[in-house]
RNA sequence: AAGAGUAGGCGCAGCGGUUGCGGAACAGUUUUAGCUGCUGUUCUGAGGAAAGUCCGGACUCCCGAAAGACCAAACUUGCUGGGUAACGCCCAGUGCGGGCGACCGUGAGGAUAGUGCCACAGAAACAUACCGCCGAUGAAUGAGGAGCGAGGAGGAGCCAGUGCGGUGCGGGGGUGUCCCCCGUUGUAGCAACUGGCGUCGAGGAGUGAGGAGCGAGGUACAAAUUAAACCCUAACCCCUAACUCCUAACCCCUCUUAAAGGUAAGGGUGCAAAGGUGCGGUAAGAGCGCACCAGCAGCGUCGAGAGGCGCUGGCUCGGUAAACCCCAGUUGGGAGCAAGGUCGGAGGAACUAUGGUUGGUCUUUUACCAGUUCCGUUAUUGGAGAACCGCUAGAGGCGUCUGGUAACAGGCGUCCCAGAUAGAUAACCGCACUUCGCUAGCAACAUUGUUGUUAGGAAGCAACAGAACCCGGCUUAUGUCUUGCUCUUUCCC
């Protein structure tokens, strides 16, 4: 996903994403068509490097953080969507709390049209 | 009251609610290969350091060995005693160092078992003399000073007369504030002459104690007188003892020159220089002697011991053991929960031909022959996993009693208190709380500011920091506060 995945920036965060409907034959065989839209779940990684902070409790409560803002965000993102959020050194600076961190995300999910902006 | 010291306590600025997440139990389910999934209810969910990963264990596997003894090796173990599962940890004590003190720090065995090393500098770094000091004793040779103590030696004029001149007094004269002449048993000199005395120690000057005598005045006692005693003042005479000045040799002191030699006080060098300080002593010095202190050895005594205290002795021994080493102690080695194990998708290997399967012989079935490894069996590898065990009941927590100074140990009671697996704690709200002193009102002081308070507003949900197999320590980081005890200084009673 790396390879073939969309890329978003935003001013804190970084988003890569890339929807598994693209290959559906692999599947073809075990699971019948009906059922095919359920298996495939949304997966979403959060990567935070020690380059934005050394001290384990500053990088795990912004990881928490993005966490609940993706809660709050999951019934509108449509399934089988791979999704990975990397954080940049900038956040500790800006001291983003939970409020800036849930716009962001909702910025960038719009932009690589993982949610549909209208509804 | 202020400033310190020490032993702790708490991680707290709280309480409640809603949504969401991890775990456990129970129930339900038209769930699943399977408590697998889903739903619901109840309970529960980070720390004192969870951190650093610096020590010590428990547990597990691999290698090695089999109890033990000896040897070797390793150890950043090293005052003593105790505690502990163990420790490089803890407790109590000893010595040393620091602080006025409460108290704090301490890697603190052996340098007298042996070996090595001690750069540069310095004379010398384990034995020496560069500068310096001395030159006593022995030998040689001068110069100066002082008479303190003892002893000895020395000292040279004095008197009378005559004479000389000065001066005083008396008389006379003159040119009269002066001069001359005569006289004089006045006086102080000079030392030419004569005489006497003196080196058998005369004589002079000064200081001054005691004794005896003579004697004037005063004091005390007494009615008065006399006598005696005592004290003070002045003068005179005699005797005894002592001192100073003047003096050669000897003696004494000081200095000079040179040498044999003595010395380790002082200087300088160095991280470090041969115990320290003082007094005596000496030619100068030196534990050479003495006192105190330090150190060493021996003995006694107290202590469980490290050590303490006392006495005695000889007389002083450099530093370095985080150089080798000696002594005592401890120790199978290695890897670590990603240890290790279970289920076992899958891989390759072997096995059987009794099965399945493929091919051949046969008209077909049966049967026979050959092949194959898809299925099968066996052991094996094994990080495929929404896997499982290890994995949270423990050297456990809390309370209490007993023993112990304490660390700690034991008994009893009671409680169950995270268990994730890219790793669960986040968001919001309400009431309190803290801060700001922004806005408004009130009050006080005082004057247009300060303080307090009420209401509103804003900001803040906390420092250090996140379990990852578990314990015991150590180290480091850290917020606001709080309790007990103790010390020092100042003030008051």
């Amino acid at each position: 996903m790396f390879r073939e995945g969309i890329r978003c920036h935003g001013s804190h965060l970084t988003l890569r994403a890339l929807h598994k409907k693209a290959k559906p034959i692999v599947n073809n065989s075990k699971v019948e068509p009906e059922n095919f839209e359920l298996e495939v779940a949304t997966k979403i990684g959060i990567s935070i490097s020690t380059k934005v902070s050394k001290r384990a409790v500053v990088r795990n409560r912004i990881k928490r953080q993005i966490r609940a803002a993706f809660r709050s965000l999951l019934p509108q993102i449509s399934p089988g969507w791979l999704l990975v959020v990397i954080v940049k050194p900038s956040v500790v600076q800006a001291k983003c709390d939970y409020d800036q961190f849930l716009q962001e995300l909702e910025q960038l999910l719009t932009e690589a049209e993982v949610i549909d902006g209208h509804s």
